[in-house]
RNA sequence: GCGGGCGUGGUGGAAUUGGUAGACACGCGAGAUUUAGGUUCUCGUGCCGCAAGGCGUGGGGGUUCAAGUCCCUCCGCCCGCACCA
C-alpha cells in the first residue's frame, strides 16, 4: 500500500502500555466468589542479582497462561514474591564486606525492575520477601505449632564439619571431600538439630500422588522413588562373640527376605551403636569408623566411595539355620539413616553385596534362578541375580516365587519370634536447623531450669540483629555480644536464644499460601481468602524442584491441616516442569572463557558455517556443546540487553516459539532475530491492511466468497488451535499457528465487501490469539484496529463449529506400506469407495504391475493400504 | 551407586488411538524488488539417483498389512540424590 515503510517503534509501545495496566490495575487481583478462580504461579526467584533467561522463560510461560485465563473469564490470581533467605547472601557478606540484608534488597530492586520490564501481568501489590520479619514471623508461629502438636523434634544429626574455619558447611560446599575455602579435608560432625516429621505422613504423600493427574508423570515417579515404600521384614539375630558367648542381638532390615538362606554375612554400619562400643578398645575400628567419616554426608558420595569393611569380633547365628554363623562387618557402604543401619549381605542377588563378598573372599551362595534354569548348573559367581525367579537352596522356599517366598518366610518367622513383616520408607525427617545467619530464627529459648522453651507468641517475631560481623567464618547469631542471651520466657533466669535458623526451604513451603492475603499482619492468611484461592491452579517451575521444594509444600500444606489451619490436602492442583534455557560454549586459545558478546561468526567463502573469532583480536575461538548458561562458563546473555535491544515481545516470543517447554531450549542469536522480524511483520501486516477494512462492529455478512471462507476456516481452526495448545502447554505449536495464520491473512488482498470483513475478523482472532504470547504488541494492533477497550480485558475469542470441519480429505494410497499417492475423497467415503477410487490411481497400477491384490486394508479419511 | 529423563534433516522442532515422517521456523540456494538505523517478497531445500525408484526418526533385533510411536537389547548425553535454590 504505501511506499513509507511502516516501522514498529517497541521501546516506546512497550512503554506505554504497561504504563496503562499498571495505572488501570488492570492485573490486580481481588477475591469475586461469583466468579471462577485461578491461580498461576512460577516459582518465586532467589534475588541472586540480575535476572536471568531462566526466569524469563519460566515467568513468560505463566503469563502465557495468566492472560489467557483472564480471557477465559477467569478471576485470575498472578503473583509475585522473593525467596530472600539463602546461602549466596551470606557468601557476598564474606566476599564483598555487604550486610546480607542490604545486598539482597539491593537485588530485589534490579531484579523486580528487570521483571517489570517483561510486561507480566502480575499483581505486585501482593508482593512479598520471605527475609521480611512480617513473613518469616508467621513460620516460626506455625513452626511452634507443629512443634506442639508432636510435628518437631530434636535429634542428633550428622553435618559436614570444616575443621579450619570451625564451621559447618553445605553440601554444595564440599569439593571432592575438601572446604571450599580452606580446602581442608572435611569431617562429619553429630549436632543436635531440629526435624519435621515428614514420615508421619509418608504414606499419605505417597497416595495422593495418584490423584495428581495434572502433575508430570516423572514428577510424581520421583517422588514415589523418593518416599521409598518397600514392604519387608525386620529379622533378630542372635550376636557371639568367637567363644560362643552372648553378646547381644541385631536387628535387620531386609527387603528381600526370600533370600535370607542366601545371606553370608552381615554388615553394620560406621555409625551402629554396636561398633561405637566395640570401637572403645579397638584402635583399628576406631580408624576405620574415622576413615567412613571423612566421606562427605552427600549420599551420591557414600554410595560412590569404595566399599570397603572391617571385620568385627561377632559372629551371627542364622535365625533359620541351626548352627550356621555369618561373619559380621563394618561396612562404609551400610547407611545408618534407612533401615536399622544393619544388613545381612546376600552376595548371589544383590550387587553392593557382591561386590564386597567378591573383595573380601565371602561364599556366594545362589538361592533365585530364573525360571526353567537348571539348579546344578546356575552360578551367580561372576554376577548377581537380580530379577525375579525361583527359590532354590533354601529348604521350605524351595520352588516358590519371589513373592510368594517372602510371605512365607515372614510368616515362619513370626512364627518363631525372630522377625517381623514391615514396611518401611527411605523417605527421612526433615532437618531444618540450619548453623547460618540469613535465614529465620528458630523461636526458641534454651533455659538450664527449664529445657527448651518456646519463645511466647507476644514476642514473635524473633528478629535477625543488624548489627552482624562476617570478618569470620561460622554463625555471627553465635558470636553476637548480646543477641542470643535472654531470661527464660518461664522461670525468668537466664537463658540463651537457638542462634540456629531454619532451612529456606520453609520459607517456600508456605509463600503461596501467603499470597492469597499477603498483607494481614495477624495470620499467615485471611481463612476465607486462602479457601477461596488454594490450590494454586497451575505452578510452574524448573525440574530440579520435582522432589524437595514440592515435597516439602506438600507436607506443610499437612502440617497446617494438622494444626486446623486449612482444611486443604494438596496445594498445587496442575504442575509444569520447564526445561532449562542453554548456549553454546566459546574458550580462547589460553583456554579462558568466553561472552557470547565477545565472540563472532565470520562468514565463510562460500555459504556455510564460517569461522567463530574474537571480537577484540580475530583469534580463533573453540566452539563448545551447548549447556546451561552459567555464569561459571560464560554461556550467558543478558535479559535486559535483549529487551533493550529488540524489545520484551521478542524476547517472549522466542521463548515460546521452536522449543516445547519442557524441553531445553538453545539460544541463539538467529532465533531472536527471526522473531524480531516476525513482530515487524505483523505490524506491518496490520498496518497496511487498516485502510481497507470495514470499521469496528460492521455486521457479517450473509455470504462470503471462497477466498473468504477459506480465511475464515483459517482463522477459526486456528482458535481451536491455539487454545488447545496453551491448555497442553504446547506454546511452540500455538506459535507456528500463529505464523501459518498470519501467512494466509497477508495473502488475501480483499476485493469485495465480504471479504474486507473476513480479514478483519482473521486480524482481530489473530490479534487476540497472540495477546498472551506477545501482549504490548497485541494491545497496540487492537487500537490500531480501532478498538477504544483494552485487549487486556477482551474475552478469548470463539471459534464457530462448521468453520472446523472439512469436507474433503486427504487418503494415502500405499501399495505394501510404501507410499503411491494420495486421493481427495469426500469426509466419511464408505470404505469398499475409497478402496475403488485407490485401485483406480495410475501410481498404484504401475506398482501393481498387473497382479491381483491380497488384500486391501482402508481406514476411513486416513489410508488406502494395498497388499499383493 | 540409586532414581528420573532425552536422542527425528545442516539447525530448533512437528507428527490423536500405530496409519502420507519432516508442519512451522532458522540456515542455505536461486530469482525479484531495492532498504540504507536489524530490508521485503517469490520459488526451492531429508539423503542417494538422470530417472524409475531406493534409503531414512541414536545402533542392532522383533511384532504388524503398516512402527518415530509397541517389545527386547546396546550406545550416547542430561538432571536429582535430603545443608545450592
Amino acid at each position: 500500500m504505501s511506499s513509507t515503510p511502516v516501522r514498529y517503534n517497541f521501546r516506546e509501545t512497550e512503554a506505554k502500555w504497561r504504563k496503562v495496566w499498571d495505572e488501570r490495575q488492570t492485573f490486580r487481583a481481588r477475591m469475586d466468589k461469583a466468579r471462577p478462580k485461578y491461580y498461576v504461579l512460577e516459582m518465586f526467584p532467589y534475588p541472586s542479582g540480575r535476572i536471568h533467561m531462566g526466569h524469563v522463560r519460566n515467568y513468560t510461560q505463566g503469563d502465557v497462561i495468566a492472560r489467557y485465563k483472564r480471557a477465559r473469564g477467569f478471576n485470575v490470581l498472578h503473583p509475585m514474591g522473593w525467596d530472600a533467605f539463602g546461602l549466596p547472601a551470606e557468601n557476598a557478606a564474606l566476599e564483598k564486606k555487604v550486610h546480607p540484608k542490604k545486598w539482597t534488597y539491593e537485588n530485589i530492586a534490579t531484579m523486580k525492575k528487570q521483571l517489570q520490564s517483561m510486561g507480566l501481568s502480575l499483581d505486585w501489590s501482593r508482593e512479598l520477601a520471605s527475609c521480611d520479619p512480617s513473613y518469616y514471623r508467621h513460620q516460626q508461629k506455625m513452626f511452634l505449632d507443629f512443634w506442639k502438636a508432636g510435628l518437631a523434634y530434636r535429634k542428633e544429626a550428622w553435618v559436614n564439619w570444616d575443621p579450619v574455619d570451625n564451621t559447618v558447611l553445605a553440601n554444595e560446599q564440599v569439593i571432592e571431600g575438601k572446604g571450599w575455602r580452606t580446602g581442608a579435608p572435611v569431617e562429619r560432625r553429630k549436632l543436635t538439630q531440629w526435624n519435621l516429621k515428614i514420615t508421619h505422613f509418608a504414606d499419605e504423600l505417597l497416595e495422593r500422588l495418584g490423584t495428581l493427574d495434572r502433575w508430570p508423570e516423572k514428577v510424581r515417579l520421583m517422588q514415589a522413588n523418593w518416599i521409598g515404600k518397600s514392604q519387608g521384614a525386620r529379622v533378630f539375630w542372635q550376636l557371639t562373640d568367637a567363644s560362643g558367648a552372648d553378646r547381644g542381638k541385631l536387628e535387620i532390615f531386609t527387603t528381600r527376605p526370600d533370600t535370607l538362606y542366601g545371606a553370608t554375612f552381615a554388615a553394620l554400619s560406621a555409625e551402629h551403636p554396636i561398633v561405637a562400643d566395640l570401637a572403645e578398645n579397638d584402635l583399628g575400628l576406631q580408624r576405620f569408623v574415622a576413615e567412613s567419616r571423612k566421606t562427605g554426608t552427600a549420599a551420591a558420595e557414600i554410595e560412590t566411595a569404595e566399599k570397603i569393611g572391617y571385620k568385627l569380633p561377632l559372629l551371627a547365628k542364622h535365625p533359620l539355620v541351626p548352627g550356621k554363623t555369618l561373619p559380621v562387618y563394618a561396612a562404609n557402604f551400610v547407611l545408618m539413616e534407612y533401615g536399622t543401619g544393619a544388613i545381612f549381605g546376600c552376595p548371589g542377588h544383590d550387587e553392593r553385596d557382591h561386590e564386597f563378598a567378591t573383595k573380601y573372599g565371602l561364599p556366594i551362595i545362589p538361592v533365585v534362578m530364573p525360571e526353567g534354569a537348571d539348579p546344578a548348573s546356575f552360578s551367580v559367581a561372576a554376577e548377581p541375580f537380580v530379577e525375579d525367579g525361583i527359590i532354590i537352596n533354601s529348604d521350605f522356599l524351595n520352588g516358590l516365587s519371589v513373592e510368594d517366598a517372602k510371605a512365607r518366610v515372614i510368616a515362619r518367622l513370626e512364627e518363631m519370634g525372630v522377625g517381623k513383616g514391615t514396611t518401611q520408607y527411605r523417605l527421612r525427617d526433615w532437618l531444618v536447623s540450619r548453623q547460618r545467619y540469613w535465614g529465620s530464627p528458630i523461636p526458641v529459648i534454651h533455659c538450664a531450669k527449664c529445657g527448651i522453651v518456646p519463645v511466647p507468641e507476644k514476642d514473635l517475631p524473633v528478629e535477625l540483629p543488624e548489627d552482624v560481623d562476617f570478618d569470620k567464618p561460622g554463625n555471627p547469631l553465635d558470636r553476637h555480644p548480646t543477641w542470643k542471651h535472654v531470661s527464660c520466657p518461664q522461670c525468668g533466669g537466664p537463658a540463651q536464644r537457638e542462634t540456629d535458623t531454619l532451612d529456606t526451604f520453609i520459607d517456600s513451603s508456605w509463600y503461596f499460601d501467603r499470597f492469597t492475603s499477603p498483607n494481614l499482619a495477624t495470620a499467615p492468611f485471611d481463612r476465607e481468602e486462602h479457601d477461596y484461592w488454594m490450590p494454586v491452579d497451575q505452578y510452574i517451575g524448573g525440574v530440579e524442584h520435582a522432589i524437595l521444594h514440592l515435597l516439602y509444600s506438600r507436607f506443610w500444606t499437612r502440617a497446617m491441616r494438622e494444626v486446623q489451619m486449612t482444611s486443604l490436602d494438596e496445594p498445587f492442583d496442575g504442575l509444569f516442569t520447564q526445561g532449562m534455557v542453554c548456549h553454546e560454549t566459546y574458550r580462547a586459545a589460553d583456554g579462558s572463557w568466553l561472552l557470547p558478546e565477545e565472540v563472532e561468526r565470520t562468514p565463510s567463502d562460500k555459504g556455510g558455517g564460517g569461522n567463530v573469532v574474537r571480537v577484540s583480536d580475530k583469534s580463533p575461538v573453540e566452539v563448545g556443546r551447548s549447556e546451561k548458561m552459567s555464569k561459571s562458563k560464560k554461556n550467558v546473555v543478558d535479559p535486559d540487553q535483549i529487551i533493550h535491544d529488540y524489545g520484551a515481545d521478542t524476547a517472549r516470543w522466542f521463548m515460546l516459539s521452536d522449543s516445547p517447554p519442557e524441553r531445553d531450549l538453545e539460544w541463539t542469536e538467529a532465533g531472536v532475530t527471526g522473531a524480531w522480524r516476525f513482530q515487524q511483520r505483523l505490524f506491518r501486516i496490520a498496518s497496511e491492511a487498516i485502510g481497507e477494512l470495514p470499521p469496528v462492529g460492521t455486521p457479517k455478512p450473509a455470504t462470503f466468497p471462497e477466498a473468504a471462507t477459506a480465511l475464515r476456516r483459517a482463522a477459526h481452526k486456528a482458535i481451536a488451535g491455539v487454545s488447545a495448545d496453551i491448555e497442553a502447554f504446547h506454546f511452540n505449536k500455538a506459535v507456528a499457528r500463529l505464523y501459518e495464520l498470519a501467512s494466509t491473512i497477508d495473502q488475501v488482498k480483499p476485493e469485495d465487501d465480504a471479504t474486507r470483513w473476513a480479514k478483519r475478523e482473521a486480524l482481530e482472532i489473530f490479534v487476540r490469539l497472540a495477546g498472551p504470547m506477545t501482549p504490548h504488541l497485541a494491545e497496540e494492533l487492537w487500537q490500531t484496529l480501532g478498538h477504544k477497550s483494552l485487549l487486556a480485558d477482551s474475552p478469548w475469542p470463539l471459534a464457530e463449529d462448521a468453520l472446523l470441519v472439512d469436507d474433503t480429505v486427504t487418503v494415502a494410497v500405499q501399495l505394501n506400506g510404501k507410499l503411491r499417492g494420495t486421493l481427495q475423497l469426500p469426509k466419511d467415503s464408505p470404505k469398499d469407495e475409497a478402496e475403488k477410487a485407490a485401485l483406480a490411481l495410475p501410481e498404484l497400477a504401475r506398482g501393481l504391475d498387473g497382479k491381483a491384490p491380497k488384500r486391501v486394508i482402508v481406514v476411513p479419511n486416513r489410508i488406502v493400504n494395498v497388499v499383493v
